[in-house]
RNA sequence: GGGCGGUUAGCUCAGCUGGUCAGAGCGCCUGCCUUACAAGCAGGAGGUCCGCGGUUCGAGCCCGCGACCGCCCACCA
């Protein structure tokens, strides 16, 4: 046993220090031990040792042009790793493993984010278990608990991460309240308002009853196929000469009514436009007034107007300069303008005023109605628009530029469809409400002198206000209580995380970073904002490239959720765990558990599912993964015993190709070194991981390996078999460096057991694709022997030839001059002598001939007649359809002359092939 | 109410600018403990490429209509 290697799971790795051969054996031993990778005996120990190099954390030189850098969505310190941050790391990681071995300094900025809403509501709920609560407390004690709840469990998610292998900069770690990221912060809001594009106003916003504070358009989802009740309610005319009907959903509100409006051009009211109702139970008179909001078609045609609690009505009063009054409370109850209901609860209100409406004899129908009703998205609640004090940020003028950057390609979002999103909705861009009531966050950096917030005023002007990132002088002074909106800090990330506003080394080696990998969920909630901020502040896009990757459901399609009982701990595929219901491999049996598939099975897995949409969560692609690691891993432990020892001169040599098959290997080496590159760059995850697996799957364990075997016998050639083991070790060590950003864990093990490799995998020169080694000549001779042995397989089986038996045959074909033997070999055939059919029983056809089969007690000669006679079949048919192609005038006339021409050259090819048989 | 994406083997998905493109993994069936791997190897079955029209010499691929699924945006009480 190695030591250093056993000190447990975190111990001490070993590295590169000694590699003699005395080592080799010993390490050749160990693998010869175990016949199957475990990765929990190996992924911490690697960790260890990739944390203890210093390789997450890159020095801040050189120039953004020679570095590479990616700054992570920053994940809210309340959270828990998921599948959507396991996709998204892995992609991440990918990336930036692969650019690092590329010898550029790879920054994987990191941190978490203060997650305002959620960590505060987190930090309420724990000191409500408490017997205590946040108001008890107190602003400032509260903060001092958040601070110790995120001192205590905030590190959750990272350590979480680590375990897949993720290697962002955890020397380097940030938080958006730190007391410098809190700088850029109030800069920016400072600046902005001093530009004119944050302002304060009283405004209609979307008020969350169950948070208490406003929250952004964003943050509202649309509820379809709610239910509620549509009433009809009579306004009299103050004349008495008539009603007015309208109807609503929100009976409550109407105490708030300032107005009725109809269309200009409606005849039915138009008589009445000037005239006024008299607003029932209140006694107020309305207005009625002429608007081209109203639909003639719907209801009645008259709308009552509720400017302080309906968005389109607050619109319609401001144009009409109509009153607006709030009869409902930020506190979710009536207030006293609400008369005699005021301190009602809003549905109690509601049964109220129906009751007496109902009373009045005002009631003119009711009737289900089914609508979209806005829900917050943070607490659920139905959303209560009302008239609020809040901050705004004016956003037309920055969006412009965040067009522009998209549109002239200097920000290249994929996939590129998701472009067009961006683009339309930076152009129907509204004003943002940045304010939150809340206490955990960036508290807004302006101060009164006095209260401000008095109900109904509007003029805050003429109070004493100061904005800066400091108080002012004298006495007082009073900061505003408010905080900023989450995204208004995020939106900063790329830059103020390395040290924006200075100009730092770090930010002149990183920004802009190359790539921001995230979901589609928050393209306008933070993309579209850092790169507006970004433009902004930095005069420079944030990021070149915007991966929008895929959202994983359960594999039932729903939406995958802790509530609903289909998310699932990535950590579980990890490590094991149990299996949730709706992740049962077989509908309805006991899902039982998960098995311990390891990190770089569930990275693999998670690179193979993604797409350019959404997919449905797939376990058997984590299995795949799983294969793959214990493939390479046996895959190794055949060369490295075979040849590991005294390999001697070939461990430190180049390939050295002595036959078409070694040639073949390194030709198909570089060509899965080429695709996987340029896959990477094209963002295709996919295939990069799917194509690793080809390539060592089939072309290197099912053909290579197989094929070289007889070459590493006791009786081989000695010159041979030693440069066969320099090819082998060759083609295992940039296989293996290769697949590493995909599968690091195994890959980083194994690499310390190959030969002729020094230091850590994880910091090594990625092997780059060699044109010298590229012999399309071998590719063309393999690609037939590979097809031929493929065929005499299957024949052999559909004739019932024992599966040792070696079959006696003439090889009648052209193009096997350097390829006979290793098909006789695979496909156990023995081509003795030259060509010629004599004692032919049966007759094959392979590419460029056939295989003459001779007498032997193995071969059914029936079922082998059989079989020939199905061939015949087939080739009739295919002969017939490319005769009737080039038969076709039209085919012939219009095709490419290559179509064409590769028509006929099949059409030969098949006879020929028939003749043969 | 607008817009976008999807529908390909039992399951999850690939199929680039229309011409060996009907594929992969898993599952299923058959046969093999072949000295790296039985979490393995070899072979096999299995598809009206959602439907209907159209364009074309030629259509999963392009166009139109329709069906179903999903997502985004949206201020009709």
């Amino acid at each position: 046993m190695r030591t250093g290697l056993v000190a447990g799971p975190f111990g001490r790795g070993a590295d590169a220090r000694r590699r003699s051969i005395d080592w080799i054996v010993v390490s050749t031993g160990d693998l010869q031990a175990r016949t199957r990778f475990e990765p929990a005996d190996v992924e911490p120990r690697i960790l260890a040792r990739w944390l203890e190099s210093g390789l997450v954390h890159p020095e801040a030189a050189g120039t953004t042009e020679q570095n590479f850098s990616i700054a992570i969505p920053p994940p809210n310190v309340t959270g828990a790793l998921h599948m959507g941050h396991a996709l998204n790391w892995t992609i991440q990681d990918v990336l930036i493993r692969t650019n690092r071995m590329r010898g550029r300094r790879a920054k994987w900025i990191f941190g978490t984010d203060h997650a305002g809403i959620a960590t505060q509501r987190q930090v309420e709920k724990l000191l409500v278990t408490e017997g205590t609560s946040r108001v008890e407390l107190g602003r400032e004690r509260f903060q001092e608990r958040v601070w110790q709840w995120r001192e205590r469990y905030g590190g959750e998610i990272i350590e979480q991460g680590k375990r897949l292998g993720a290697t962002p900069d955890y020397e380097d770690e940030r938080f958006t309240m730190d007391e410098r990221y809190v700088q850029a912060v109030l800069k920016v809001f400072v600046e902005l308002y001093e530009q004119g594009l944050i302002y304060r106003d009283h405004y209609m916003v979307n008020w969350d009853p169950g948070l208490r504070s406003a929250i952004s358009d964003l943050e509202v989802q649309e509820r379809e196929g709610v239910v509620d009740t549509l009433y009809s309610i009579a306004y009299p005319l103050v004349s008495g000469d008539g009603e007015l009907v309208v109807a609503t959903v929100r009976p409550e509100t109407m105490l708030a009514d300032t107005a009725v409006a109809v269309h200009p051009d409606d005849e039915r009211y138009a008589h009445l436009v000037g005239r006024e109702v008299v607003l029932p139970l209140v006694g107020r008179r309305l207005p009625i007034i002429a608007d081209e909001y109203v639909k003639t078609d719907f209801g009645t045609g008259a709308l009552k107007i509720t400017p302080g609690h309906d968005p389109n009505d607050f619109e319609i009063g401001r144009r009409h300069g109509l009153e607006e009054i709030s009869v409902i409370g930020e506190d979710g109850l009536m207030t006293a303008a609400a008369g005699r209901y005021a301190g009602l609860k809003v549905v109690e209100a509601q049964e109220r005023v129906v009751a007496d409406l109902e009373a009045l004899g005002a009631i003119r129908a009711r009737e289900e109605y089914v609508h979209t009703v806005p829900f917050s998205q943070r607490s659920g609640e139905r959303v209560e628009p009302l008239i609020s004090l809040q901050w705004f940020m004016r956003m037309d003028e920055l969006a412009g530029p965040a067009i522009d950057a998209v549109r002239d390609g200097r920000i290249k979002i994929h996939p590129e469809s998701q472009s067009r999103r961006y683009v339309d909705w930076l152009e129907n861009i509204r004003p943002w409400c940045i304010s939150r009531q809340l206490w955990w966050g960036h508290q807004i950096p302006v101060w009164y002198r006095e209260d401000t917030r008095i109900e109904g005023e509007n003029d805050s002007g003429a109070r004493e206000t100061h904005v800066g990132a400091t108080p002012p002088e004298g006495e007082g002074w009073e900061q505003d209580p408010d905080v900023l909106d989450t995204w208004f800090s995020s939106g900063l990330w790329p830059f103020a995380t390395l040290g924006w506003p200075q100009d730092t080394p770090q930010l002149r080696a990183f920004h802009p970073t190359d790539v921001l990998s995230t979901g589609r969920d928050i393209l306008f909630l933070w993309v579209a904002r850092m790169v507006m901020l970004g433009l902004r502040f930095t005069g420079d896009i944030p990021f070149e490239h915007v991966y929008i990757h895929s959202i994983i459901q359960a594999p039932d399609g729903r939406r995958m959720s802790k509530s609903l009982g289909t998310g699932v701990d990535p950590l579980a595929l990890v490590e094991g765990g149990p299996r949730p219901e709706v992740f049962a491999r077989k509908p309805g049996e006991d899902p039982g558990e998960f098995p311990a598939y390891g990190a770089d099975a569930v990275r693999f897995g998670l690179l193979a599912m993604s797409s350019t949409q959404d997919v449905r969560f797939s376990e058997e692609k984590i299995a795949q993964g799983q294969a793959l690691a214990n493939k390479l891993y046996n895959a190794t432990r055949f060369v490295v015993t075979r040849v590991g020892h005294g390999a001697g001169s070939a461990e430190a040599a180049g390939p050295q190709p002595r036959t078409v098959e070694d040639r073949w290997i390194l030709s198909r080496l570089q060509a899965a070194k080429a695709e996987t590159q340029a896959r990477l760059d094209s963002f295709d995850f996919a295939k990069v991981a799917l194509g690793l697996y080809d390539f060592i799957y089939g072309e290197l364990c099912d053909w290579y390996l197989e094929i070289v075997k007889p070459r590493l016998g006791e009786d081989a050639d000695p010159d041979d078999r030693e440069a066969l083991a320099a090819t082998l070790l060759h083609v295992l060590r940039e296989t293996v460096a290769a697949a590493h950003p995909v599968i690091p864990f195994v890959t980083e093990e194994l690499w310390d057991h190959v030969p002729g490799t020094e230091g850590l995998l994880a910091t090594s020169a990625l092997p780059a694709p060699d044109r010298l080694l590229v012999d399309l000549e071998a590719e063309a001779q393999m690609g037939q022997a590979i097809e031929a042995v493929r065929i005499l397989r299957a024949w052999r089986d559909s004739v019932g030839v024992r599966p040792g038996a070696i079959v006696p045959a003439t090889l009648n074909a052209a193009g096997y001059e350097t390829t006979a033997d290793r098909v006789g070999a695979l496909a156990r055939f023995a081509f003795d002598g030259g060509g010629g059919v004599d004692g032919e029983v049966a007759s094959v056809a392979v590419p460029g001939g056939t295989v003459s089969v001779l007498e032997s007690g193995d071969v059914d000669l029936g079922a082998a007649e059989r079989r020939l006679q199905q061939q015949r079949e087939t080739l009739r048919s295919e002969i017939e359809r490319a005769q009737r192609k080039l038969a076709n005038e039209g085919f012939v006339a219009k095709a490419p002359a290559a179509v064409v021409d590769g028509e006929r050259a099949k059409l030969e090819r098949l006879r020929a092939e028939l003749r043969s048989l």
